[in-house]
DNA sequence: ATTTTCATTATACATACGGCTAATGAAATT
DNA sequence: AATTTCATTAGCCGTATGTATAATGAAAAT
């Protein structure tokens, strides 16, 4: 583990051209965003892109990737916290892991923003994305939907369009943040707003 | 009403260009797509564009008012059809509009892919397209949404917030439809589908 | 039949793009 | 102190972009 100042710069470096490239990838898709506006954003010569992440295709991978990564780190709720035996525990842990993910996609809006841009058409970036990441965490979203099925929190229709239904109340009211500051005057980064969304969406979701 | 040869071929290539940058502006957004490739879509030379709309931005207004128009067309329930006394006739409008408004996302789905990413930051085009269309959409769902408040059929909780799940809980099941069939193994463009998905809806909003 | 109109095409231009190679220079190594 | 390493920068290449102007030619008007 080299830490020497050249090592340190370097990695700096990266990270911030990481990050510069998931705000705009996120803003403006990947054929509208440019390599050299990310090195612009991130006060680097454009070639470092080539240098660090080999190509704009790579770069947008490893986006992903350390988005995906930072989901698997801040919402690990594979284990339940308590045991559920009561239907009561089972609505409370439906109602944890809502509250966490709503706040998750309130903390980080980027992360729905880059991935709604690729989900509009296919191709090689979504079906990539897919087979590495979402195809995952579909199949634990059907098992957490199916589960609150089966004890009557949610009612018993098609999994697939529940899932994209809790999704789409959770996601929009971020991602869409400039859209709601200029027609609703409200900002969805606000905590005030944010816990009367979390309100909202276990009233709507939860019986 | 001029109808010569000449003036319908014009008028066609007008909607030929016009239809070929929903698409292209609805899966690239503005920035990713290139006038040169909405022009090849639609057969006809490049230069076109500037003679039939003046600019690339004049395009894009044209297309977002095209979308709203046939909104206002398809979607006109202003009036609701019959009186509205009771509260199950109340549930049973709530349960139409959201009906048809599902199935204008199904048959549209350009329109809800174009407007969201225009809705990811802020912009000139944003603004005009909030000012124009969407603050006025806006007050309409928020008296239909208070109007199922006061009924009980919507839980009383923040308006806006409201509003964006329930948008978010129709929209993206068929935005996103690419990543839909590769993760879900399902077409939300097929009928069954589309029915489900109204049941799962309804299901959850409506109570 | 001749002229005019105008929808369409051809072409040009300055800029921006992704990707690449060579040069640079400070830190690390010898 | 001399040499090597390598993160960073400068600059070029072929292509693509939005926009503008001139040329074309068939339909419309005279």
């Amino acid at each position: 583990m080299k830490s020497s100042s050249r090592t340190v710069q370097k990695e700096a470096t990266r990270a911030a051209i990481l990050q510069s490239a998931l705000l705009v990838f996120s803003e403006r898709g990947f054929d509208g965003s440019s390599t050299r506006d990310i090195a612009a954003h991130a006060g680097v010569h454009h070639a470092l892109i080539k240098y660090h992440f080999g190509s704009k295709d790579t770069l947008w991978r490893a986006a992903v990737t350390f988005l995906f990564e930072r989901q698997a780190a801040e919402m690990s709720f594979d284990m339940p916290p308590g045991k559920l035996d009561t239907r009561q525990q089972r609505r409370d842990y439906a109602r944890l892991v809502l509250r966490h993910y709503v706040l998750y996609c309130a903390r980080h809006p980027e992360h729905a923003r880059l991935m709604m841009q690729e989900s509009l058409r296919d191709s090689e970036r979504l079906q990539w994305a897919t087979d590495t990441f979402i195809a995952g965490i579909a199949r634990g979203s059907e098992r957490f939907v199916r589960m609150l099925q089966r004890e009557g929190v949610l009612p018993d229709v098609s999994v697939p369009a529940l899932v994209y239904i809790i999704v789409g109340a959770a996601q929009p009211f971020y991602t869409l943040a400039p859209e709601v500051r200029r027609v609703w005057g409200i900002d969805p980064a606000a905590d005030s707003v944010i816990a009367a969304h979390i309100d909202a969406l276990l009233a709507v979701l939860v019986r």
